[in-house]
DNA sequence: AATTTAATGCAACATTATTGCAATAAATTC
DNA sequence: GAATTTATTGCAATAATGTTGCATTAAATT
């Protein structure tokens, strides 16, 4: 398992305390968190605007990914174009984004995502004029194993 | 275009004067709307937590579908097998699911929806044991034409 | 008509997330 | 290395969306 110090290594961008920490959550976690379930996951006294601040900056900078639960929180999962960065993507500033097209499961009942890694959905993407596509989201809903 | 109290004529359920005034905003838009979207779009009068009850309602009792926004709001859209009921639907009090498979788009900037109705992926749908599948909700993401 | 059931209106509350600003920490310049 | 600039943190306040409690009103049933 990588550590994110290293996975920041392999970046030029800047590593603070507060990064590495949320980083290594999300980097041991095989599903998408919420700010809540990180929280929970880190030291007592860690400040959760500062969670939202650091979130952000992950997002921005393309470490992350974020999707929106049918809960209304959004959940956080590590870009795994990170996790497998190598040469093409030190030399640049930022990440490359991962297309993120495998399918999550959103438990209706407690709120969880679950990744659903072998779903990889096919079609023909022909959005209307002048729009501007960024990413993907496909999202199976329903109950999970332990909400039945 | 067909009016709201004639497809509730033609199911057992019970309407009210809100429930036909929300649903008829639903009918006559051919996007997901939002609940401030639909608030502005009936009586100044209209309470805003009656408007979150009907739709709730409309919800359970399956006449719109509800997706979550990017934004964090949830946008509301008529489920077109109420549009299209017939005998088969007359005789049962609920309204056979949508299974609402068509995608919709996602404008990052102002947070609105449009549906994609050429847009049906096809995949292999396996979920983890126990799992149980209710809905599936296809979203790309981007910037609207307006919105560039 | 009396009773029961359902829907409404308003205030209060809940949850998730962002903003303002002073205090710290880190990086850069001299 | 000290001074200056820039970025990050911590805490309080605020925002946006949505739900709950409860008294009132309306509708349906007996
Ligand atoms: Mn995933
Ligand atoms: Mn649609
Ligand atoms: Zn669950
Ligand atoms: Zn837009």
């Amino acid at each position: 398992m990588k550590t994110s110090q290293t996975l920041f290594n392999q970046t030029k961008l800047k590593a603070t305390q507060a990064r590495l920490e949320v980083t290594d959550i999300l980097l041991k976690n095989p599903r998408p968190l919420s700010h809540q379930e990180i929280l929970k996951k880190l030291p007592q006294n860690f400040d959760r605007v500062t969670l939202y601040r650091n979130l952000n900056w992950l997002l921005k900078n393309g470490l992350i990914h974020r999707i929106s639960g049918e809960d209304r929180a959004r959940y956080f999962e590590i870009n795994h174009q990170f996790i497998q960065s190598n040469e093409k993507y030190r030399s640049s500033r930022k990440i490359a984004p991962d297309n993120h097209l495998h399918a999550h499961f959103n438990c209706q009942n407690c709120g969880k995502f679950f990744c659903l890694d072998d779903i990889h959905p096919k079609f023909k993407l022909e959005l209307p004029p002048k729009f501007i596509f960024d990413t993907i989201e496909l999202t199976v809903k329903g109950k999970c194993s332990r909400c039945q």
